[in-house]
DNA sequence: CACCTAAGTTTAGTTTCTGGACGCACCATC
DNA sequence: GATGGTGCGTCCAGAAACTAAACTTAGGTG
């Protein structure tokens, strides 16, 4: 399967990862939630060539996950911005960031705390049922082909 | 900013995505938690050369999320299992299914269902504050630096 | 013996990524 | 009005990653 080929698949992930899944889009998005909007500014913290830089922006903006907005005229300077789509990615770098935290921190602890304004403390996202809000792990789930499936494939 | 200076950086995102934030590491997990187990049956799903497969599972073996059990003698054959590390990247994978069925199902809808066992409904992922156990969106967090955190850097 | 499976390894050709230089439109300073 | 700086790119040659297809190894089947 070619890399292309991957947004075609009858499966969540695979498009998801057509869009999203290589290494540099992904730190994108990170820097994108800590308020990064500038080509700039993305390209001096990640350090990588601006060919990459140039072309990852533009399939975030393609795909309706960063939305490109002028901030001034003479000369017309734009910034990448998160849309809504992009803000629904949060939980996926969330999930990211904790597993990083449980898995790579050094004994130092987390290299980033994430307070939750509502309640006030730092906290860790966990992952819950939308239906019984109880906290769900791997092994309690059953997985079996949805409606948007083809037929006879299961991933 | 090369690939492997990723591990290295005072950043969760970056150390995770250091080892899953490939296109082919990401689909091999899918197909891992689905249940797929043996070399032939990740070449044979993913359709990509047996090059990559080999060098992803040992990554991903190197890093404790696989483990490699024999299931047969003579000849002697090998399984990749998921870890509890490996386990532990269930939130990231659903975060992930969830963001592709909210915007890339088609009019069929999601391809695959995922049931609770737990509460026997299918369900989607919330992710939830482990403090509050309220619903959590990017715009309810603010980010600051934690102790394991170089000084001056901010990501 | 020829053929099959599972799990790789090797090889050669193609694609992608890289650093570094360059382009362009404006602004500020000397 | 020449020089330098900023912001956002593009272009290029070389390096790295990825590909398909053939080959290997260790055994099993007819």
């Amino acid at each position: 399967m070619k890399w292309e080929d991957l947004a075609d698949q009858p499966c969540s992930i695979a498009r998801s990862v057509a869009v999203i899944g290589d290494r540099w889009t992904l730190m994108i998005l990170r820097d994108a939630f800590l308020g990064v909007r500038r080509f700039e500014a993305f390209q001096t913290r990640l350090g990588i060539s601006r060919t990459i830089i140039t072309e990852r922006l533009k399939l975030l903006v393609d795909e309706g996950v960063l939305a490109k907005a002028p901030y001034q005229d003479r000369p017309v300077r734009h910034e990448y911005r998160l849309t809504q789509k992009g803000l629904d990615l949060y939980p996926v770098v969330m999930a990211i960031v904790h597993w990083g935290d449980q898995h790579y921190a050094g004994q130092a602890g987390a290299p980033l705390l994430h307070r939750h304004k509502a309640c006030g403390c730092d906290f860790a996202p966990v992952m819950t049922c939308s239906e019984c809000h109880a906290p769900v792990a791997a092994r309690e789930v059953e997985t079996r082909a949805g409606p948007g499936a083809a037929q006879g494939v299961t991933s």
